[in-house]
DNA sequence: TGGTATATTGGTAAAAATACCAACAAGCCA
DNA sequence: TGGCTTGTTGGTATTTTTACCAATATACCA
């Protein structure tokens, strides 16, 4: 068994991925690294708010950020993380196999 | 790229993951079903919190359960959940060799 | 039946996450 | 330099998460 401590460490890497807008950046940039403005034109959000989900994503680790003249690039620095969609897909599908609803985000 | 639905779905499948009580639930269930008692054992928490954590779990369809007598058992539904567990021991050991601590959870 | 063990649900207080606006900092170029 | 673009930081209101206690429900057994 893994100790608490150990899992406190790693729920907070999951936890950084555990928001709509930072699975869609972490997909965005699987296909290599984009500038904040075009993260940013993703959404429809605040650029503030933005910034902010590109920072817990670096805190935890999963991107990293450079200057490039005026811009910002941001790159996915570990890119197993996206290995996990997978996964994922296949709890959905379980869901609906077993026909249960996902009750989560309602 | 996924769209905004999409990644509200998934996230809401990582974001039950991303406690350390819920993570570590899904470790020991990897190993075979267990029953409340024995989850409740892990830990230093009351029984009403560790059986939220469990409902949390069961709803984003992780893990199942059913009453045998007295007991109830939880099983892992999706045991793949486990293999992202090794990519996010790689986002840690990216972090370190790049001399920068993991800011999360603290 | 009454009592005990097992687990869930309701309620609540405290902490954390989220999104906005405003202000700021840094780079570019006319 | 002055103004424009690009992105971050500070502050705050709202929502969500979390953990506890108390109460309830269900099974078992004397």
């Amino acid at each position: 068994m893994i100790t608490i401590e150990e899992a406190e460490i790693r729920s907070g890497i999951i936890k950084a991925m555990s928001h709509p807008v930072r699975l869609m950046v972490i997909e965005y940039l699987k296909d290599g690294s984009r500038t904040f403005s075009e993260i940013f034109g993703l959404f429809g959000f605040d650029k503030s708010t933005i910034s902010k989900h590109l920072l817990v994503l670096k805190e935890a680790g999963i991107v990293s950020s450079k200057k490039n003249g005026s811009d910002m690039i941001y790159t996915l620095e570990v890119p197993c993380v996206t290995d996990f969609f997978g996964c994922v897909t296949a709890v959905i599908e379980n869901n609906v196999r077993r026909q249960q609803v996902c009750l989560c985000k309602r």
